[in-house]
DNA sequence: CAGTGGTCTAGACCACGTC
DNA sequence: ACGTGGTCTAGACCACTGC
């Protein structure tokens, strides 16, 4: 049986199904392809990106997993509506999550310093060396409701023209989507109780219970950027579906 | 080229893969390969299970992204130390936790209800016919803090054996991943303030903020249990990983 | 160097759901 | 009936790493 030796045609660590899925998750999170859209058959991937079909499938089963679509035999695969907080924990795009509420959604920078990395922020981004660093702080709102408070640090050293972008015009997430090719992440949910700071921002009473979902993206190079979500613990629920082959329901 | 029809040798709708990654997580969360083990080769695994290599190692590649192994090259799959609360989102065994903080860890049925379905009770299990169901409420303990406030509805019409187990014993969760041979679930984690009984059983004060993980699992036949788990909010981060090809770090 | 995992292929059969 | 996805195979090459 003759194997035509197409495989990684660069040298890149990227595998081919993790830039597939990263490419239709990223036109499902920008709203290019909106909830309802069937996106293209397994044998139209395995043409677009000249692979085979276990490939395109892997791809596909993860963002089944993530929630982000479903897929139905003879039918194909359709972009699914999120469900509050969905994507197990991946979500890039606030704006994605506020309209699945039925709802409007706005988004406010509040601050942004560029600087030196302070002690704080190289543990924020596990980093050893000095670097540059953005710190920006944004609001997003559900409605007339505050949603979610951004708290963001991106290393400068990594993405060095994010210092250029406006920050004000389009969500720092969505940029670094669109940027970052590729990333590896953790992320550490927390409950705790709204300081001050997040309670005078987010309308609440200083006690008042706040999921807190931080998120650390690197890639091959290093840390790219660190983000803090605070939300008020009424207005939220993250939900993740699991299933052992992928069909989540 | 001869292919050996072995393949799905019943006809349960259970995938190879699903089961592989089953019984591994089940030897894992059970204590049975703790911590460090280093758990078989694909090669090894293909012939005990005599299927081919892309199968175990799809099986072993959610293993790597859920948390509960790491894999080296050359050297083998290594059961990880959990990381407080790891697994993403899909751990059944709070002992592996506790442990994992290097804390003692014990558990106490506080309560057992066994009853016809209430109307709450159906809505908790997303069921319409009326059931019996089994109500625990226990309570884990990490040294001598209470840890982890669980409160439980088993479907005794999917279970009915669990009405003979003994609790006391056992916890639901470790019970039932033995019993249930393989289950979809969903999970939806809040953030609240501590009722007056939770905050009573946990040892905090009425308002601190809780993380509430509710978790819904169910087979093919239907709904097998509801479980809502109640930690301190300054005692608990919930930790996942993610990255492009299952590689966590 | 040799063994392990990471990825990919070019097929295959089956289940399911729409036609 | 037919097209799609779900799963699986029996190979393959490569990268990494421990010996």
């Amino acid at each position: 049986m003759g194997h035509s030796k197409v495989r990684k045609i660069s040298n890149r660590p990227v595998a081919l199904h993790a830039r597939i899925q990263h490419d239709v998750e990223s036109r499902i999170v920008s709203g290019q392809w909106p909830p309802g859209t069937r996106i293209p058959f397994e044998h139209e991937l395995t043409t677009e990106y000249q692979c085979s079909r276990m490939t395109v499938n892997k791809a596909l089963s993860e963002l089944v997993k993530k929630g982000l679509i479903e897929r139905r035999r003879k039918s194909g695969s359709y972009v699914r509506q999120p469900e509050v907080l969905s994507a197990v924990l991946d979500i890039h795009q606030l704006e994605r999550e506020v309209r699945a509420l039925g709802l409007d959604y706005s988004f406010r920078l509040l601050r942004r310093t560029e600087r030196q990395a302070t002690d704080e922020d190289r543990q924020r981004l596990v980093i050893d060396q000095h670097a540059s660093v953005l710190h920006l702080e944004s609001l997003h709102i559900a409605g007339q409701r505050p949603f979610c408070l951004e708290d963001r640090l991106i290393n400068l050293d990594e993405v060095p023209h994010a210092a250029q972008a406006d920050f004000s015009a389009i969500a720092p997430g969505s940029w670094l989507l669109e940027q970052v090719p590729w990333s590896a992440a953790e992320h550490r949910i927390n409950a705790v109780a709204a300081d001050r700071h997040a309670a005078d921002i987010l309308d609440l009473k200083e006690i008042a219970p706040c999921l807190v979902i931080a998120r650390r993206t690197w890639n091959a190079t290093g840390s790219v950027t660190q983000v803090r979500l605070t939300y008020p613990g009424d207005m939220h629920t993250l939900v993740a579906q699991f299933a052992p082959a992928g069909r989540g329901a």
